[in-house]
DNA sequence: ATTATCTATAGATCTATAGATAATGC
DNA sequence: ATTATCTATAGATCTATAGATAATGC
């Protein structure tokens, strides 16, 4: 039955053999996302895997490893598109800001299950995960460089009075940042979010809070469409060339992967706003139940 | 020693006997909201709060009944101006809305221990703590409620161009609650929040966010004051007849404490804008230390 | 007598390791 | 032989209870 090397899983079906790895990973996202890391036990998290409570540890050194791996995999692809989007500077920042934080309220209203909910577990602050604060630390940066820009732009343009600043620049990236990561608790909090919906609404309240009128949103928003298709490769097909239909909910497969591979600057490929899955009502009462993958293979 | 019955605490100061049940929830606020709930054990409170691990159970039934009663005294004191400024109807809804918005993110950065990180606790998702989400979802309700009433009035005004929703008015009490609530994410991220400065970019910010113009903000940033002044009993004493000034750094007690005795409508006494506690640069890299004391008595 | 603390501990976990077992691969 | 799983368990918790003890109050 089991076409690899090992001793086979005494639960579940003998046919369909998984990657144990990935399935602890998603099992353990579920739940460190709902119930918390230290209150999920590798108990719990192995029985949702489908496997034995011990075999966690062929894969993973420790509890704190498992964790890890999630921690980076959830934010690596909006560092990714963060770095890309600095390097680009053949748009308007106003476009780009709108670009990055449409691209990450989509991450994380679509994932199958509200990774962004790790950021929030108080386990996370321990030194274990210094990795995870580096890069996050970066993707803040990006942010706060972004904002700034942006608010040069918009007094360059006499659009503000800068008389007195509207914001105080230091104050921008913290709240753009922060208007982009509530969606976090609004989606645990059981709210339904349309994801396509609240990241344009997301995204617009970012260029208005700092500051932006209606025209200037507006010119932002359509800029960002061919900058986006412009700096992620993977974007789905046209509707009617997809897969025939079947409610498919933007799974993780079908977000941008932002690999390693495509890093090259402007392939200027697609066409559509920066993969925005289809309707993708995806946040239910988030019972941290669902297609799990997160996406989150670290080998 | 102790002057009141009982066996006295075999540790610290024994002259000076504390209230042991306010003891514990202090502690347990401190470490709750920085170590997590399942992962601070309640021997680590009782250690903290001064008491043997068994005493605790004298004053709560169990490690969950402490939780609640902390979830409770952090979100009576929004939801008690809220409902104040809901029946205030002498002042343009954007006014209210800046007062709101301002007085929570002042709770929320100089209470002593970051108590919104208590909502973010996957724990509290437990049905045990339904009297919690029954509270915040008025709280909820009341954003919702003036966030619609400010959309409504701007689009009155005709400053909105009333043809494409600037903010969909089903998206906008989201947003500004999302926004008022990311100064938890930032205070817990160790940023040095000026608590004063937070309230005010975020309550402009919430206004900004719905649409409003500078003018619009400026005007209900004023109007406010005198609101909050009415809707609020105890304002600080002004500078001068306060403590012999020697650097207070707002403790629980200097906020208001909205007590149910002051219920009647429009006392109309202070002046200052809703407590501001002068200057307050309340949170360093909140180490869970500091003044202990969350105001959270619920007897 | 009443109250608030203490000491001691039962019973239920939980993480991680040791070593056995059942596959494939050479 | 190598690999991936399994069973079993050691050692360290952790919550909550039982019952003793040391104060005040009448």
């Amino acid at each position: 039955m089991g076409r690899r090397p090992g001793r086979p899983r005494a639960t579940g079906d003998p046919h369909e053999q998984r990657d144990t790895r990935q399935d602890v990973l998603d099992a353990a996202a579920a739940l460190f996302c709902t119930v918390g890391y230290a209150a999920t036990s590798t108990r719990a998290v192995a029985d949702r895997a489908g496997v034995r409570q011990a075999s966690i540890y062929h894969h993973f050194t420790s509890k704190d490893a498992i964790l890890l791996d999630l921690l980076l995999g959830s934010v690596r692809p909006s560092l990714e598109l963060a770095d890309r989007l600095a390097t680009t500077d053949d748009a308007p920042a106003a476009a780009r800001l709108w670009a990055l934080a449409h691209a990450d309220v989509l991450l994380l209203t679509t994932s199958p299950v509200n990774v962004g909910a790790l950021y929030l577990l108080p386990e996370v602050d321990g030194e274990q995960f210094a990795e995870f604060h580096a890069l996050r630390d970066r993707l803040r940066t990006r942010y706060d460089e972004l904002a700034a820009q942006v608010l040069a732009a918009l007094a360059a343009a006499g659009e503000t009075p800068a008389t007195d600043d509207v914001v105080a620049v230091e104050a921008a990236g913290p709240l753009v940042l922060g208007l982009v990561e509530s969606v976090i608790l609004r989606r645990r909090a059981g709210e339904r979010l349309d994801a396509a919906a609240v990241a344009r609404s997301v995204a617009d309240g970012v260029l208005r809070l700092l500051g932006g009128d209606a025209p200037t949103v507006e010119a932002a928003h359509s800029a960002s469409a061919d900058l986006a298709s412009a700096t992620t490769a993977a974007t789905p097909p046209p509707p009617g060339v997809q897969e025939p239909a079947e409610r498919a909910p933007a799974t993780a497969s079908d977000r941008a992967p932002l690999s390693a591979s495509d890093r090259a600057p402007l392939p200027a490929s697609g066409h559509a706003p920066l993969a925005t899955p289809g309707r993708a009502p995806v946040s239910a009462p988030d019972d941290g139940r669902g297609a799990p993958s997160v996406g989150v293979t670290s080998a």
